[in-house]
DNA sequence: GCGACAG
DNA sequence: ATCTTGTCGC
């Protein structure tokens, strides 16, 4: 069989563990997990916790890592998801709940990168996108939020930041809609993207940036 | 077959 | 994701 027929036994096998339910009540910590290219064969994520509902920064590290998949939409677990893994695998890792840059339940197999995350390690997930990927966009299920239909369920929401385009957030893991819209909503800053996902965001380019260009960045980890 | 298709 | 300048508009 096929590498991508085997990887989507994998998907459809640790779908199975996913849990969309309501874990924790309180929020102190968020976290952010992004990633950046130097090229085709280097990468870069960057793991980044601020407090809920500010800017404040708790911890923001970075680390650089083989590419060894390239990117198959929904496949994106196969190229960032190690990198990911192993990460957060060397942070003591604080938040209550992480915002993956990708899709969770929205997808296919209901096994995007943030739910894949989510499972992995146990923790509460949520996916944050910048486009559109998979389910049904239903009626607003909040005041002018709208909701994304998939797997006979909504999992998802359509956010519009004042600055212009959407944001699709979507359940990961261990967390409900409701919530993952107001975390998103809680911490959304004047940017495009929430507070921690917007930090690792520019962390993980800044150095992708200053490994390109031949220079040596100094390791971050707080 | 056709269109869609996260980062 | 990444390659890339100026430019239109709030």
């Amino acid at each position: 069989m096929e590498l991508l027929e085997r990887a989507k036994k994998i998907q459809v096998k640790l779908s199975k563990r996913v849990e969309v339910k309501r874990c924790k009540t309180f929020f102190k910590i968020v976290g952010g997990l992004d990633m950046a290219y130097v090229d085709t064969e280097t990468s870069v994520v960057a793991y980044v916790e601020t407090v809920y509902g500010r800017e404040n920064v708790v911890k923001e590290s970075w680390m650089l890592a083989p590419v060894l998949a390239p990117y198959i939409p929904t496949f994106l677990f196969l190229r960032e998801g190690p990198p990911m893994l192993r990460i957060l695998a060397r942070e003591r890792v604080l938040a209550d709940v992480l915002l993956v840059n990708g899709h969770g339940l929205t997808h296919p197999r209901a096994m995007g990168l943030a739910t894949y995350i989510g499972v992995v390690t146990g923790l509460p997930t949520i996916g944050v996108a910048k486009k559109h990927l998979y389910g049904e966009v239903v009626e607003e299920i909040m005041p002018g939020i709208r909701g994304i239909v998939a797997h006979g369920r909504i999992v998802g929401a359509v956010l519009r930041s004042r600055s212009g385009g959407r944001l699709y957030i979507s359940v990961g893991h261990k967390v409900t809609i409701q919530q993952a819209v107001k975390i998103v909503l809680d911490n959304l800053g004047e940017g495009r993207l929430p507070i921690p996902l917007k930090i690792a965001d520019a962390l993980s380019k800044r150095v992708a940036r200053e490994v390109r260009e031949g220079r040596g960045p100094r390791p971050a980890s707080s």
